[in-house]
DNA sequence: GACATATTCAATCATTCGCTTGATTATTTG
DNA sequence: CAAATAATCAAGCGAATGATTGAATATGTC
């Protein structure tokens, strides 16, 4: 094992070790789990039930990405909290989604069959959305569950994840567009957001844009919680 | 097939395109394969030989590439001869790669293992190299085969694959430093041809950096034959 | 048109993978 | 210390994968 290797040994060994990257990449279930801690860390648990596993199918899944170095686990209490190894691995993920869906063409399809209808698309540019925000001609809404907003997103964006969308509809704005986003183009959450806010006749449209992208841009994010980002909705509702 | 998915569906079927990607990574032999695109197209066989698999193995291996549209293939005569299906493939197999070593420590073992001798490490920095280079201080040779050097190689290098380099050896100047490099951190070209070259009393270093590393960093590259690289030789060695 | 060459196809087999089920190991709570 | 909770381990099963072998299919050459 610590002998000198020839030169077949050693490019088979090499090739191999960056297999095991691909290897971790290569099951749609630990995409969507690594997609997941992309946003923020989560116990075993709570991926199970996002992803809509058996728990211990998800605990084999994360050990597969924490092999790889993908992912660590940190026992906290009685829970064992993964997240990303590196803020590197959010960076990498980013980049093979954005080559998967340059070169499959199938994505963008199953995307359009999907939403079946083409006016969710982006609004606006990237740059505008934050100024018509800042000038308070648009309420940003970042639907995501509490604990994703608060490790990152977009300045100005109010937590409203579903749940409580739900529940304060009244509260939103009728004269001012508003624009819902998520964890980006495979979470539902914006979608049905914009469904929901549309069908009580509220002009509503969905960022495409997810905060790793947004950080891809190179453009600033925010943590933690806007200071009154309630009250901000509260005022800007009345 | 053409009818409204669930959000479940969706997901599985969005995540399961993008692993279609991380299967075509999840395999040694079909990350050399793509390694060695990069450098240039070749045909099947060539592939086969450089890899050291039969040719209906490699043959395999190069379609599940293609149905990933990583590759293409293109009829030439009698040959098939497979390319990187993007420019944009490639960059992204080297971010692969770099994200594999910032993560696996045991790239860096296997490397130190196989080298067995620190000498032979980044001699300079790549900016600097150019610069001696077109000073005459430095000689810098690219040992990779003919056709790769065609395709792209670093300014002022010279072409010399390692069969060509054996027999020239008396054309290199003794009063130069040697800098020779090849196709990246698993290719061993560039390591027997600074053994070669130490072992004839020349003064020869390995710059580990590859083509596709000098692209990355946004420095200058060259194609085709340089003008004369011959006659540039001969005129270094007298 | 027969032949050689380059590649792919088809069948096969051992291995690995993904997932399920049920038992087991930690850790906190009563 | 027993009960409850969170996660992992272990065994088992069908499906998919990687490689081999030999046949089949193009393409170019004599």
């Amino acid at each position: 094992m610590s002998h000198p290797i020839d030169k077949r040994g050693f490019k088979d060994s090499a090739y191999g070790q960056l297999a095991r990257i691909g290897k971790a990449l290569s099951s749609p279930k630990r995409l969507e789990l690594l997609d997941l801690l992309c946003q923020t860390d989560r116990t075993v648990e709570i991926l199970a039930r996002e992803t809509e596993m058996s728990l211990a199918n998800t605990s084999q899944h994360l050990q597969v990405l924490e092999a790889a170095r993908l992912v660590q686990a940190k026992k906290q209490g009685r829970f064992v909290v993964y997240s990303l190894a590196d803020a590197l691995v959010g960076d990498f993920f980013r980049a093979f989604r954005v080559l998967a869906e340059d070169r499959l063409a199938e994505i963008e399809q199953l995307r359009r069959r999907f939403l079946e209808a083409g006016a969710d698309l982006d609004p606006v540019d990237a740059e505008v959305l934050i100024d018509r925000v800042q000038k308070g001609e648009v309420v940003a809404i970042d639907v995501r569950p509490i604990e994703e907003y608060k490790t990152a997103h977009i300045p100005g964006a109010l937590a409203l994840p579903l749940q409580e969308l739900k529940r304060r509809l009244s509260e939103l704005p009728r004269n001012k567009e508003i624009v819902a986003y998520c964890r980006g183009p495979y979470c539902v959450l914006a979608i049905d957001a914009v469904r929901l806010l549309r069908a009580r006749g509220l002009r509503a449209h969905r960022l495409e844009a997810s905060v790793q992208d947004w950080r891809a841009r190179g453009l600033p994010l925010a943590t933690g919680l806007e200071q009154g980002s309630i009250r901000i909705l509260q005022r800007s509702a009345r």
